[in-house]
DNA sequence: GTCTATATGCTGATAGAC
DNA sequence: GTCTATCAGCATATAGAC
C-alpha cells in the first residue's frame, strides 16, 4: 500500500537538486525540471503546491539536522572543542550536496568569471603558503587560513579594522602551523 | 569639459550596488534600478549596453585589483606568510562591498531562512568554543576555525573523508590556539 | 497523476520622438 | 539623455478534461 508511493515526487526532487546545483536555484525553472522528468509543468503542481515548496523540501533536512546538532552540542556543553569541530564537520559533510548548493548559488556571478577568479587566487595563494602539490595536511591548513581570513573580513565588518586584521592574521597563522 | 560628466551612470552604479547587496543580483531588475533613480529603463540602456555590462562594471575593479595583487605576490615569492596574509586581507577589505555582494548572493536561499540559520549556528558554536562575549582575538579564532572547516568540506570533496577531516580539524584547532 | 490550454505578469531589450 | 510605446520570451500558476 505504502510501497512504490509517489515515485515522481522523489524523482522531481532529485532532478531539482541536480539542476539547482549545476545552474543555480533562481535560474532553474519548473519548466527545466519538468522537461528533464519528461512530464509537464502542471504535473509538478500536483506534487508541490508551489515552486517555493519544492525548494524548501530539498533544503529542509539540512535545517532539521542542523538544529538537532546544535541542540545536542549545547545540551552537553562540556566536551572539548575537537569533538565539537568533528561533529560540525560530519554534519556538513552529510549534507554536502545542499551546502554546495548554497555555495554554488554564487553561480549568478560565475558568469562573470568572478568565482573562478577567487578560487584561482586562493589556489595560487595556497601554493605560496604551502608549496606546489602539498600533502593534504598542508593543503587543508592553507584552506583554513585563507577561508577563515575571508570570513573575518565579512563577519567583523563593524569592528575596528586594525584590530580585526591583527587577530584574524594571528589565527590564520596558527591554522597554518607556522 | 570633462567635469560633471555622466552623473547618472555613476548614480546608477551606486544604486545597483546597493540593491544587489540588499536583495541579490538575480532578483534585482533594471526596472528596480530605474525606479530608484527616478528614470525609465530605456534611459539605463543609454549608459549600459546591457544588464550584464552594468553588473560587470561593478565587479570589474575587484577583478583587476585581485589580479594585480596576485601578480605582485608571485613576483616576490620570498616574503613570509604573514605579509601575504595581511596583503590578502587588505585587498579583500578594500573591496568588502563587492565581496559581501558575492556572499549575500546566497540571499536566494535566505528566503528559506537558511543563511540566517547557518550564521546562527556559527554564532552559537563560537560561544561553545570561546565563550560568551569573547575578546576580539578569540572571536576571530572561532571564525577562522569554523569558516575554514566549512571551506575544507567543499574544497576537498574529492579526497578521502577521514583524511580531510583529520587534517581540517587539526588546522582548525591550531587556528583556535588550543 | 498527467494532460492541454490559458491567464497574468515581469523580464531584457529596441525603435523612434523629443 | 531621457522619454513613450512596444516587442518577444519566459516565469509561476490555475482550470478543467481525461
Amino acid at each position: 500500500m505504502s510501497r512504490a508511493k509517489s515515485d515522481t515526487k522523489a524523482r522531481a526532487q532529485a532532478v531539482a537538486r541536480e539542476l539547482f546545483l549545476r545552474q543555480g536555484v533562481r535560474r532553474t525553472s519548473l519548466q527545466d525540471i519538468a522537461d528533464r522528468l519528461g512530464i509537464t509543468k502542471p504535473a509538478l503542481y500536483y506534487h508541490f503546491s508551489s515552486r517555493e515548496e519544492l525548494v524548501r523540501s530539498i533544503v529542509q533536512p539540512l535545517i532539521e539536522d542542523g538544529d538537532a546538532f546544535i541542540a545536542e552540542a549545547e545540551a552537553r556543553a562540556d566536551d572539548d572543542p575537537r569533538v565539537l569541530l568533528e561533529g560540525y564537520f560530519d554534519f556538513q559533510f552529510a549534507h554536502r550536496e545542499v551546502v554546495a548548493l548554497m555555495i554554488r548559488e554564487l553561480v549568478a556571478l560565475a558568469d562573470l568569471g568572478l568565482v573562478a577568479k577567487v578560487l584561482d587566487w586562493r589556489t595560487r595563494l595556497a601554493v605560496l603558503l604551502v608549496g606546489e602539490d602539498p600533502p593534504l595536511a598542508d593543503a587543508t591548513r592553507a584552506t583554513v587560513a585563507l577561508g577563515g581570513l575571508s570570513d573575518c573580513v565579512m563577519v567583523f565588518a563593524d569592528q575596528p579594522v586594525e584590530a580585526v586584521r591583527a587577530a584574524a592574521v594571528a589565527a590564520a597563522l596558527d591554522a597554518l602551523g607556522r
